[in-house]
DNA sequence: CGATATCTTGACATCGATACCATAATGCGT
DNA sequence: ACGCATTATGGTATCGATGTCAAGATATCG
């Protein structure tokens, strides 16, 4: 069966020319105006499907001066090494689509390293992860587009950011080491990341509220062997002090975990672990991981919200998100 | 400090009077041509540099009936019951990623459900997982632009596709469940899904050439839970005859596992369970989980490379990634 | 029936970048 | 010093869609 030749790409005129009106009315027809006959539209639509034609988008782009897209711009070196690794990024983009697409809006991807082309065809930009990166979030600022991002809010910040309540999670996991009754606790992060910062902010000040100590804190990478190296070094030092760790993220948790059981600590008896994220694997690790979870699909709805709110200019605020105490078994 | 106002937009033509030479000149210095003067490109790419000139890239785009963009449509339901939850979209999309910007094109993402917008404005079109949206797409494909696939490839397909060697995964762990001894074995996936199905297939039949017994097949969606609810199903079958366990996905083998431990089997002693993909909770499950693994960034660069070359009119081919057994403790 | 309101349609210009061709400026040889 | 080759620059038209204004067609009213 021989496929249909890909028709030389048709223009409105040429739907003008078929339909015989002018090319204004088969645009016209196209975007549904009320000023074309229904008679006339049915047909125009008619032979503009038959004729298999499609928009250019360029062009309308072009007129408009609008092109109805905005750049995620996702915090990853394109190295092979770490490769959007972080889940994050992946369920905030399900939300961003989901609410650019029904605001006719598309949707571009980019890193900060291949972040170059983009910015004379976008019409704003949502930022995930301001991370340390922050002479790269300088320089799209620098840009002059609506820009959101994703990460802690800051009274202070210059820019829109939507982000979980990192302190508030934090709060929560302090809590639930109090009524676990735990005095001698750990934080395993790293407090140069504005987001495990506020976490680890808010884990302390409850804390010490609750009348516990924090008997350390270790920097540590998002990853199950990082978790498990800074348990192994807080072992070292405080021995069997420890009564509980607060991890900034579900894998360091699980490494700490690990490291604790190596060294016959029982989890949740003689120490408590409570991660952050709530991962797909937290439910089904053992122990089941008790986690502060993110609502990251909203999370990326409201992002994409902001963003079109302020690309309509209208005036968008930071916003926190709410967080939610997932008690399971560690 | 107040923030620089941010400028109308400034065309080429605003260039061209600030630096006393004609548009066209602009455009050549900017684009780096060798017929404009070194000095004049100099002087010309300075004062578009300090006055913040950004191209319009619709209006090149128009001109060169050419968006340099492709759309990357991801199978996936904008609902929020499962929104782009498989792992495997983010990893290829990175690898995507990498390839599309170093040849200075960018990435559009999108759903199947939509995707509606994005055929006048791109070149090209890499869909994630064919799955079994047959209908859908027909319905891309009917769009005549390039197109590449990830899924199973199969020689009759009309498109190029792009994806593991499934059949050799089963394979291996076919051979894997040879060496363990194993001669009782059952299938956890939805052979419906045609990737599954070519897995299911490469399994079974060095199966039987091994002189081992599939005892059966149960459906199953890329889920623990999914997973653990069909062991059950199938230890109600066929009790403690099983030894071996091939799942179509990591997060089933993990749920298979937790069935069979709930019922006093011990992995890998009594059972032996093999995954799909080498998720990245396949190292620090316990046990670890042997798996095999497929390189999701080097597929994810394959496939922009197949898209590019099409777009250049260069035939391109389907082909299969090869895929490695992880061997671990299960 | 004429005039005014309403409805439909079209002509023209425009968005910004750039290919094509033409022209101006420079270099070189004899 | 002249002509030709080469280099550097500009004028004009064009990509396709659509906003603005105007005009033609039809309906409605007294």
């Amino acid at each position: 069966m021989p496929k249909a030749k890909m028709p030389a790409n048709l223009t409105m005129a040429d739907i003008a020319r078929l339909a015989g009106v002018s090319p204004i009315t088969v645009s016209r027809a196209l975007a549904g105006s009320a000023a074309v006959r229904d008679e006339t539209r049915q047909k125009i639509v008619r032979i503009a499907e038959e004729a298999g034609y499609r928009l250019n988008q360029a062009a309308r782009n072009l007129r408009h001066q609008r092109s109805n897209t905005i750049a995620v711009v996702v915090e990853m070196t394109p190295s092979s090494t770490r490769p959007m690794s972080e889940p994050y990024p992946l369920a905030l983009l399900g939300g961003i689509v989901q609410e650019l697409s029904s605001a006719n809006f598309t949707l571009s991807l980019s890193t900060l390293a291949t972040f170059a082309a983009a910015p004379g065809a976008v019409d704003g930009i949502i930022l995930l992860g301001q991370g340390m990166h922050n002479d790269a979030v300088a320089d799209i600022e620098r840009l002059g587009l609506p820009l959101v991002v994703w990460g802690a809010v800051r009274p202070d910040s210059r820019h829109v950011v939507v982000g979980s309540d990192n302190r508030d999670g934090g709060v929560l996991a302090a809590d639930r080491m109090e009524l676990l009754g735990r005095k001698r606790l750990v934080f395993l992060g790293d407090t140069e990341h504005a987001e495990v910062a506020d976490r680890h902010e808010g884990f302390t000040s409850r804390l010490l509220d609750n009348g516990a100590t924090l008997l350390g804190t270790v920097p540590c990478e998002f990853s199950f062997v990082a978790g498990h190296d800074a348990m192994q070094e807080l072992l070292n030092q405080h021995g069997n002090q420890i009564d509980g760790v607060f991890a900034s993220n579900d894998a360091i948790a699980m490494g700490a975990i690990r490291a604790l059981a190596e060294v016959g600590r029982r989890i949740p008896r003689d120490v408590a672990v409570i991660g952050f994220d709530d991962s797909q694997s937290a439910s089904f690790f053992v122990p089941a991981l008790t986690t502060v979870r993110q609502h990251w699909n909203e999370g990326g709805r409201l992002l994409a919200r902001k963003a079109l709110a302020a690309i309509q200019g209208e005036h968008a605020e930071s916003e926190e998100m709410p967080v939610e105490l997932i008690v399971r078994s560690s």
